[in-house]
This record gives structure tokens, C-alpha cells and sequence, in this order.
DNA sequence: ACATTAATTGTGT
DNA sequence: ACACAATTAATGT
């Protein structure tokens, strides 16, 4: 994590958007440090010990689980003023996380040090309808994300993916490789060619290099 | 503008 | 899944 910054006045109405008390905001605003990161910044690697809470407050994040021999599977995104489950579940009992997190755009979020958690947790209702809000809409996403990988053909997984990523990118074409979609999705590369070959043939896509269009 | 190289995509087994 | 061919983009001269 590099480009660490005091937290610029903009924040604030952000955070207000989301808190309406004002003593939290304000505490937020003295305690968070903010983060300006590029595209593919590593925010959290399996096994770091969580030191932080994020709030993304621009952007988009992806949470990925990883094995020991680095194949990766997609399981969620953060958005907007949401944060994440893990860290929140991990601040709990002070445990490593077992998600690895990564900025898909530049993103702009803050980091809340678990040191406040506690305290918070009693002194804010707010900031405990917040942890609880973002953990079960978490785990929802996750719930989804199993019924996906789990009953779901590589075809359909594909096309909810390019919709999905369509979507909260907010553009209808993806800059993106097969290589890098056959990651996310935990399959070969050859696999996303051949069925992105089938999805343009239907005239749901069109291909390019490094780029997929949707129409 | 052209040649070279690297990366991405396509195809058969 | 692997091997290799074909194509496209990036880079140097």
C-alpha cells in the first residue's frame, strides 16, 4: 500500500451519505487514513493479519479465494460505499484473511484501524448496523457466487460474468483477455475462447483483442 | 514504413 | 490439457 493521504474534505459528504451521525462521521474522518490506488493494487493477500477495515468509497475491488498454487476463483465485488465481510469477520477474533483483494480500477477507499471496532461497535448503533448490513449482503454475493460455480455450466458462468463486469464497470466493452477471464472463473483459457467464439456467433458479443463488447 | 518480437487468440488432437 | 498455428499489437530501426 503505497500513497497514503490525509483525508480530503470530499470525503466527507460521502461518509455522510452513509452515516447520518455525525460524531461517527467525524471520528471516521479523524481516524481513517485514505488511500488513492491504480488498477491491480493488491489491497489484501491470504494470510496478511487484517490491520484495517476498508470502505471503498470510488472504484471497484474483486475478492478472490487462491490455493497454495495460485489458482484463483472470483467471489465478489466491492463497490461504492460497501465494505468487506472478511475484514470485518477477521477484525472479530484478530485472524488472517483467507480472501485476497485486488483494485480492478483506481480506487479511492479508507482504511478504519480495528483498534476502534470495539468501541464503535457500542458507541455507534450505526456504525453496528453497518458491520451487520455489509456481512450479510456478503454473504449473500458469496451465497451466489457457490450456487454458481457449484450448478451452473461454464457457458452460463460466462455470460453472468460478462453481464456482471458489463455492468458495474458501467461500459459495454470489457478490456480484458480470455487468459485473464479463465482465471477468475477457475478454467483453462482455450474453454473462454471457444465458448466466447459461440457467444459471438449468437450475436451477443463481438470479439476484439484484449477487448469484448457487448451488445 | 518496414521488420522483429511478444502477446493473444484459434484449432486439432 | 497440450502443442502449435495464426493473428494482432507493440517496439525498434
Amino acid at each position: 500500500m503505497n500513497t497514503k493521504e490525509s483525508i480530503p474534505e470530499s470525503v466527507q459528504p460521502l461518509l455522510k451519505k452513509l452515516f447520518n451521525d455525525n460524531d461517527l462521521v467525524a471520528e471516521i474522518m479523524e481516524k481513517a487514513a485514505y488511500y488513492e490506488l491504480p488498477e491491480d493494487t493488491v489491497i489484501v493477500e491470504i494470510d496478511s493479519y487484517i490491520k484495517s477495515i476498508p470502505i471503498v468509497l470510488d472504484g471497484l475491488i474483486k475478492v478472490m479465494r487462491e490455493d497454495e498454487d495460485g489458482n484463483e476463483i472470483l467471489l465478489y465485488y466491492l463497490q461504492d460505499l460497501s465494505s468487506c465481510a472478511m475484514s470485518l469477520s477477521c477484525c472479530m477474533n484478530y485472524g488472517k484473511s483467507k480472501v485476497k483483494a485486488i483494485t480492478e480500477v483506481p480506487t479511492k477507499l479508507i482504511r478504519v484501524p480495528i483498534e476502534h471496532m470495539d468501541d464503535w461497535m457500542t458507541k455507534y448503533r450505526e456504525w453496528r448496523g453497518f458491520v451487520v448490513d455489509t456481512s450479510s449482503s456478503k454473504f449473500e454475493s458469496l451465497l451466489d457466487a457457490v450456487d454458481t460455480i457449484a450448478f451452473k455450466k461454464m457457458d452460463e458462468r460466462l455470460m453472468q460474468y460478462l453481464e456482471n463486469k458489463s455492468e458495474l464497470l458501467d461500459s459495454s466493452v470489457l478490456n480484458i483477455t480470455h487468459q485473464e477471464i479463465a482465471n477468475e472463473l477457475s478454467t483453462s483459457r482455450e474453454v473462454i475462447s471457444r465458448l466466447l467464439k459461440q457467444l459471438e456467433n449468437l450475436g451477443e458479443i463481438k470479439l476484439h483483442r484484449n477487448k469484448i463488447e457487448m451488445l
